[in-house]
DNA sequence: CATTGACAAGACAGATCTGTCTCGTTTAGA
DNA sequence: TCTAAACGAGACAGATCTGTCTTGTCAATG
């Protein structure tokens, strides 16, 4: 998929990089890969690679920029498929959630795998995968409020340790395990939740 | 608290080298930290540490068990406090590891952070982390079961997703974070889960 | 067509990593 | 007390890492 393509041009030099780079760094782990392999992989040239980015920590900055843009493309693409069925749309998203903590081969959230290989120091990387996480709840906390909800920030709080959760063992155990619960975990949640406003 | 000691020998070495790279591991990640820090931090000589342990790998599985003992030591001295009160027993386990996953400086579950710096290919490594996850899912089944609710398995598998949650947030979050609400979401969990036996 | 900049390939430097080895010194036990 | 093993300190080798630089080629543009 990211192998060599004849001859690119531009940012799609940089693009192919980041793919590369987002694969191997998700597979291996980001300090088990040097810039070597990612540009052998790749097949790109090394002077390109950091004539696109000053050091290999703006690439892995890169690779959790192009995490994060799938991530949410993949949300918000669930979200417009409910607009106005928020039970639905919380469902949906579950769904693809607990299909991608089970699928083999998952090796666990991005975010967290990367912020755990850099000590708080870090700033820049930390903070980046920090930053998900807290988008993570917003978009939780404004689905949760929709359902209309009594303690909908509790329910949020409550259903982002889950997802994470799912991400977390999914990423350990083989395929069977725990993170195939995720949606009956919600349910259940939801089942002593009930609403505080109409119900249509 | 792992600084140097006057002189140790013996097994004392071996112990005071894991406890300096299990903190190093923890902090920084474990292929950010060389063994020539694990030396010059710990005060011991390089031959020690290659005395006891024949590579780095090895090292890192003796923090690992190290990280087990203490783990399960820690539950073993909260399910001997309530020795016939499941359901008190399960509310302290997870006040401990709520307070841990809340903890300022709290950097996530360390075998979690650990799998996800060694590829698949790593089998001793990550069957280790592996091992650590399973010993969990089989104390919450055993626990659940003593609790008396009818789908002890798969409150198991969701007190699971949960646990691990909260160390993954808590590891990104700087201190605050949805991880406290770990407590409530089990007991919310836990609410729509009747009793199947008699209870006293 | 000619020019210019981006590209692939890879040598290179300096730092760092794992693992081995030497060399005194210290400690435990005969 | 004497000896042998274990220890601290650190040099050393070979591999690998990040980042720079050179060289020749190719593609887009005037």
């Amino acid at each position: 998929m990211t192998d060599k393509p004849r001859q690119l041009r531009g940012v799609a030099v940089r693009d192919h990089l980041v793919d590369t780079a987002a694969r191997l760094f998700y597979e291996n782990g980001t300090h088990a890969v040097g810039v070597d392999e990612v540009v052998r992989r790749s097949g790109m040239a090394k002077a390109s690679l950091y004539r696109w980015f000053p050091s290999k920590d703006d690439l892995i900055l890169a690779v959790l920029q192009r995490r994060d843009d799938d991530f949410w493309q993949r949300w918000d693409a669930e979200a417009a498929a409910h607009p106005d069925d928020p039970r639905a749309e919380l469902d949906a998203q579950l769904g693809w959630i607990e299909e991608l903590a089970t699928r083999d081969g998952y090796r666990g959230c991005a975010f967290v795998n990367t912020a755990a290989e850099f000590d708080p120091g870090k700033v820049d990387i930390r903070g980046r995968c920090l930053q998900h996480e807290r988008e993570l709840g917003r978009r939780l906390r404004e689905l949760t409020q929709r359902l209309g909800v009594a303690d909908s920030a509790l329910l949020a709080d409550q259903l982002h340790i889950a997802i994470v959760g799912a991400f977390a063992v999914g990423g350990i155990y083989p395929s069977d395990g725990p993170a195939a619960r995720l949606r009956q975990l919600a349910h259940r949640l939801m089942a002593v939740c009930p609403e505080s406003a109409a119900h249509g």
